[in-house]
DNA sequence: GCAATGACTGGTA
DNA sequence: TTACCAGCCATTG
């Protein structure tokens, strides 16, 4: 079921829809966890496959700055999951998302 | 198969 | 903090 989407397309849409809401990943955090490509491999395959129902909001720079198609649009859906947001940045030393859903926050200090 | 493109990232000034 | 450059690799024509 590839849909035209490519194996790599495919997992890094996936791990879109796995962000939980409050956190989100950076593009290069994404391609290391599919273990394929690179933060540029996978910005594009958000702009060709990004526009679905997916929470593509969540997906943001290394440096907390979200897509930058819609950087208002990103801004307004991650306040309303109770994103922390650095002004109009993500902050990445809390928001960042390690892929596990544990509740066990690890003391950041 | 080759060349060009891009929703990136880290380092230096 | 802001601005510019080089490296990275899958996708596209």
């Amino acid at each position: 079921m590839d849909d035209g989407l490519t194996e790599h397309a495919v997992a890094v849409l996936a791990v879109v829809e796995k962000i939980p809401p409050g956190r989100v990943m950076s593009y290069g955090d994404i391609a290391e966890y599919v273990g394929s490509g690179t933060g540029r491999t996978v910005g594009a395959v958000m702009s060709r496959h990004g526009h679905d129902p997916l929470p593509w909001h969540r997906v943001v720079q290394s440096s907390g700055n979200p897509a930058p198609s819609q950087p208002e649009e990103a801004l307004r859906r991650l306040r309303a999951d109770g994103t922390p947001l650095r002004g109009d940045k993500v902050d990445m030393r809390k928001a960042r998302w390690d892929g596990v859903e544990s509740g066990g926050e690890g003391s950041d200090g």
